[in-house]
DNA sequence: CCTCTTCTGGATCATCTGCTCCACAACGGG
DNA sequence: CCCGTTGTGGAGCAGATGATCCAGAAGAGG
């Protein structure tokens, strides 16, 4: 009804939808959309901004996205994934330590991305910007973000079970402590941090925390707090 | 010229700066202005909701803060002092594992307050809301959270001469670690985390990275994977 | 009393807002 | 070729926006 041709109707071979074809590329439009919303906001961008930074005019916006709110939430969703995209693939990793180490690193490298046009993790900005716009924005994401948490927070609980990490860890908090240390690189990144001070501070939450490398070399413990590994 | 009465004009004892008085508490109205600003971000704020909200005419705000953007900024900068008090209260403190203790655990309060109605951090929102509006709040911000930081970059170098960390530890990797919890800590409080998580999550920081706890008892150094100090 | 100064509400300004309408253009199928 | 379908640009809608103006009110000083 209000979706116009998401798929194919189904009697057509996919390869077009019929009717005069769309003058622009949806993903790209859908891209430069996120960009501007990153950087000013959804209240701060307005229709006008969009579609003459798409160039586009303002019936192709509303009949490929349907509103302003709805290019929003979509943005908001496509970036939203990579990031649990990160969390999915850092999990299935064999040790623990490597999980935590690629949940913050390959988040710090996600936030830094210099082809896009912006620092840092638009979920966390479009969270901080609109409460309560027509949108529920918030609440997606911060239900998307709970899932990132409780997948992190069985991996940990696998880990204690698999004697990997001591019977005392709580995972619930140890969760909670990755997931501060991911929000505050977001937000650090968005702040201007560079690649290298997210990466240094990262390492070091990593050295703190892995078990393995201060069990098995206590003396060696102070140097924790340098920068971390070399490499 | 622009500032109408900001200090009394010198030749009257302070005591009334002249012409009628105003109607409204000027504080009262800063504080319900920022509290719209914290939920709604800047652009989704207007000056109906302002006047509407502060119970005073569109002139009567225009007279006491000149503009939407220059009452934005005040109300920004009122809160940035509260932060910057945390950090300089903090680390006026004798060691440096209660340094950051109270950097962390008194930020948690403060981003917990009740009494206010939003929690998180009124900064971290603004910044992340508005880029490039009329206003440039976001430098401002990022130059305010760059001197906390620095503040406690030098507490930190103070505590490796004074032999209380490792000679090996880098004071800006430290510092940048302990910002980017504190960054998170405050995005959490704003997703809606309650207070005892995220004190646990700090405190299972703070025991991570006190090297007396666990130069002291190396054996014991599996616990702090756990919540933390019961108290 | 008057004057000077400042604040107040209400009306009002020009502009911008998100969004819709419409005539028409570009495709595939018959 | 016409048909149905879908996208397109431009004009334009009603309402909201940030900000200003003004007549008057409320104080202090003379």
């Amino acid at each position: 009804m209000t979706t116009p041709p998401a798929a194919a109707p189904a009697g057509r071979p996919a390869g077009r939808p019929a009717g005069r074809p769309r003058a622009f590329d949806r993903d790209d439009a859908l891209r430069a959309a996120a960009l501007l919303f990153w950087r000013h906001g959804f209240s701060g961008t307005s229709t006008r901004m969009l579609t003459e930074a798409l160039g586009i005019s303002s019936s192709s916006l509303y009949a490929a996205f349907g509103s302003k709110a709805r290019l929003f939430d979509e943005a908001v969703r496509t970036y939203a994934r990579r990031y649990s995209a990160i969390h999915e693939a850092a999990v299935a990793e064999p040790s623990i330590a490597r999980v935590l180490e690629r949940v913050l690193v390959d988040s710090v490298e996600e936030f830094c991305r210099v082809e896009e046009g912006h620092p840092g993790c638009l979920t966390s900005s479009a969270v901080m910007a609109d409460a309560s716009t027509t949108l529920d924005v918030r609440a997606h994401v911060a239900a998307l973000q709970r899932s990132d948490e409780a997948r992190l927070r069985a991996r940990v609980e696998r880990a204690v079970l698999d004697g990997e990490l001591p019977a005392s860890t709580d995972p619930a908090v140890l969760a909670e402590l990755v997931q501060t240390l991911w929000h505050g690189l977001a937000t650090r990144a968005e702040l201007g941090a560079s690649r290298a001070e997210l990466v240094g501070a990262a390492r070091l939450a990593l050295a703190l925390l892995d078990p393995a490398g201060r069990a098995a070399d206590p003396a060696a413990d102070p140097a924790a707090l340098s920068p971390g590994r070399p490499g």
